[in-house]
DNA sequence: TTATCCCTTGTGGTTTTCCACGAGGGATTC
DNA sequence: GAATCCCTCGTGGAAAACCACAAGGGATAA
């Protein structure tokens, strides 16, 4: 079983929750950091004196507090950790159970396992400290079924910015005259409107207003 | 200091850490409940044994499972424990930060405290117990900021019924059928118009988009 | 009562969005 | 090269939303 094992949350209550189940599972020196600063730090420390972590599990959002952050968010976390140390494991502990954030996480990022905190979470990833630990990647139920989902709707970049624009309160007329002065492409008054108009068909909402609650709800834009 | 607490948590590695946290600083027996249900019942059953508990530490939201639930929420619960035992003492700790929904609670059920959870809401919920138990009331810094917001904006009844209609694709002309039919008013064409455009006002927002996306943001609709 | 205020509703005109048609241009295929 | 497809983009007209002005009505207070 892994023997030092590196745990990334920041509300306290949920922290000292995982920390006391997966050292009770585990049996590991199990260590822990409030802010992913913290984390990177302690992990570039570990790796130096040689005693590197085998085991990141790292929550996805992270509450700042009044000091200087530099990475925000577990994504970004996971990011740097992977350049400093490529063969660490990681495991997603988190809250979110949107398809598209777990799959970019997996496919982008390399993660060995996501579970979903809820009533049962902890044993899901006590199951995921064990499968990770036997080189397979994990998900857990719920989060399989959200991985699983057929026609999940993808956004390129092109229509975030729309939609972004659009719910910062912009016409179309204006957010023509943004795409020309950023000199993004394409960005005529007619080209716009032919982009929303197909998104409305996509998630076959009647109004731009129905569209932007869908895809907000589904949390494609943030 | 309190002898004997329940604690309502259906999340296991809140759960968790709750407990231990609660435990070291009071030192009393702990008993925790995943369900509602489960919860009001131990209350019953401790109260007729004539050792009562003392303090109810309760979540807000739950997670129902496939099992039947005649409560469901930490408000219900509350409700029916100060029927049946109104001399309990009660601290909400939850994630929720709305200023209605506490401001209710303390008015409308006694309760003690509430708690935000986050960074430091365990040692908030330590001095909460402190409080509570030396007879005071207590609401963590999130919270108390909270309860003392001017200007919150707040959604009537008809105001989130208009939001709701707009979010479902209908347009102006439909929403006012649909008023009109459901007998709610005001409900001419002409008011609907005007009362989404004061709403656009109050959140500063320039497109009905927007606005959405704002009050959205800000979970005044669901 | 009168005056005032606020909300509802109507009217009419402007702005914005929506939509159908079609022209041009680039990429692909035969 | 010709045919085809898809995307961009312009035009013009219809639909919807926006906005200013004002009439009526209910509540309140002097």
């Amino acid at each position: 079983m892994f023997t030092k094992i590196i745990i990334a949350e920041d509300i306290d209550n949920e922290n000292l929750g995982i920390v006391s189940s997966v050292h009770a599972f585990t049996n590991a020196q199990v260590d822990t950091a409030q802010f992913c600063d913290k984390t990177r730090l302690k992990i570039e420390r570990a790796l130096q004196e040689d005693v590197p972590y085998q085991l990141l599990i790292s929550d996805l959002s992270f509450t700042l507090d009044y000091k200087e952050h530099t990475i925000t968010s577990g994504k970004q976390l996971i990011e740097e950790v992977k350049k400093i140390q490529p063969d660490i494991k990681i495991i997603v502990f988190s809250g979110e159970d949107k398809p598209t954030i777990m799959k970019s996480l997996f496919e982008n990022y390399k993660i060995n396992g996501y579970v979903c905190k809820g009533l049962y979470g902890l044993s899901e990833l006590n199951k995921a400290i064990q499968a990770v630990y036997d080189h397979k990647t994990f998900t857990c139920p719920v989060s399989k079924s959200a991985l699983h989902q057929k026609n999940v709707l993808q956004l390129d970049a092109y229509e975030i910015q729309l939609l972004t624009l659009l719910v910062q309160g912009y016409k179309q007329e204006e957010i023509s005259q943004y795409l020309i002065q950023n000199n993004i492409s394409p960005n005529s008054r007619r080209s716009v409107e032919d982009r929303i108009r197909k998104l409305r068909e996509d998630f076959n909402a009647k109004t731009n207003v129905q569209l932007i609650y869908m895809v907000n709800q589904l949390g494609l834009i943030s």
